[in-house]
DNA sequence: AGAAAATTAGACAGTCTTGTCTAAATTGTC
DNA sequence: GACAATTTAGACAAGACTGTCTAATTTTCT
């Protein structure tokens, strides 16, 4: 029985010793450069065992893109979770929170993976990316959105569309790391402060309360 | 004489024609996925034609990448040329100015194909996506920078490092644009508009004078 | 019109890749 | 230790693609 899920423990170590290789291959190559060959010498495993779990290549392309999917949008809501909704320093915690994010999900593997992959085969696979799109960004963007606003509400921001500036602050982390991204390269710890210092005092320059426009002592929650 | 470029008034038009077609089939299939007999096609030419132009398939990426390179970069710096130097309305001015930025290098064919292929191939090829990142965003940045530097110093803005700025500016305006480019697709003229508001209103509030906050009217130059 | 250059269609060998199949070896379980 | 499931190496056919070659045709220039 090849495809129950619940097989014995050895295989379960090398499904995922082959999705593990093939997000690395399929990034690495694209789906049509990649090839199932590199894929099972990558996993430590014969090309007929990657066939016998996954079928095809357009299947387990889709398994994998699943797979990174579930784990990227699950790190993106833990990350998410440790969004300071009673902040001590404001500033200073937002720098952390930025830095957080980098790192936990924009700069990691799966992050990697989903920008390239999304990229190069969105307009292939429209329907499985649909799932990201509605999943990932949609979710983050809201949540995101919703914890500012909060923070407006207790009076320690001044926005007028937490949408927007839920998007804005994204962009705003990700401006110093544009180049590192585009090419794939991971930035050093110094950039990824660097960067969220950057955003956040921007971000705190246009929605931090006009009275402490300077943004160094917090208000009373 | 095959690789002559100065050759006939005819050849020049297939040419093009070749380069053409094949940025749309490397930036659609990436560089595995696309075949000579999908190029040739789309330039309605024949294979060996391609062939006698521009030699492998490795030529030919090669100088479809710097042919669009050296577009895009031209079309940064014309739009760059149009930045309101002396400003009537510096929201209005720098809204319309966003907004060419986003139709005329961020949307456009040769944007979305750059974007692509820096992400697809950026690892594979480094010398040559190396001239891309020194001419287009090196020096399009520092460009951006010194004229925000010069507004800033003629009193119409605030801000202690012009090159953050520039970068942050840039984000700001990408920030709505992201799906959408991402997935490839050219936003619709409302998006970009709105796009375009959304940042310079933040971008000001961050940058514009802390007298005029809210950014209505202009100060004497 | 006539010569030179370029283009075309098609065939072609060589290579690579996918996906299947088989028989032998390995693994895990009772 | 025996039995069942899984994995392995390798062969294999079918198809796709690259890059070359040739002979015929078209275009371009004089």
């Amino acid at each position: 029985m090849v495809f129950d899920p619940t097989a014995q423990r050895g295989h379960l170590a090398k499904r995922v010793s082959i999705l593990d290789a093939a997000a690395n291959v399929f990034c690495r190559e694209g789906f049509s450069g990649a090839n199932i060959d590199m894929i099972a010498a990558e996993a430590g495993v014969s090309r007929q065992t990657v066939y016998n779990h996954h079928g095809d290549k357009a299947n387990l392309f889709v398994a994998v893109v699943r797979e990174i999917t579930e784990r990227a949008n699950a790190g993106v809501f833990a990350t998410l979770a440790t969004f300071p909704d009673q902040p001590r320093d404001l500033e200073a915690d937002l720098v952390q929170f930025a830095m957080r994010l980098n790192r936990n999900c924009m700069c990691n593997r799966d992050g990697k993976f989903l920008r390239k992959l999304i990229q190069t085969e969105g307009e292939r696979y429209p329907e499985l990316f649909e799932a990201w799109r509605s999943d990932g960004p949609g979710k983050t963007w809201a949540a995101l959105a919703a914890r500012f606003a909060r923070l407006a509400h207790a009076g320690y921001l001044e926005m007028d569309d937490p949408d927007v500036a839920a998007r804005q602050f994204l962009a705003l982390v990700n401006a110093d790391l544009h180049m590192s991204l585009m090419l794939g390269t991971t930035p050093t710890d110094e950039e990824v402060a660097s960067a969220a210092t950057n955003a956040v005092r921007t971000f705190l320059r246009a929605y931090g309360r006009r009275p402490q426009a300077t943004a160094a002592s917090s208000p009373a929650p």
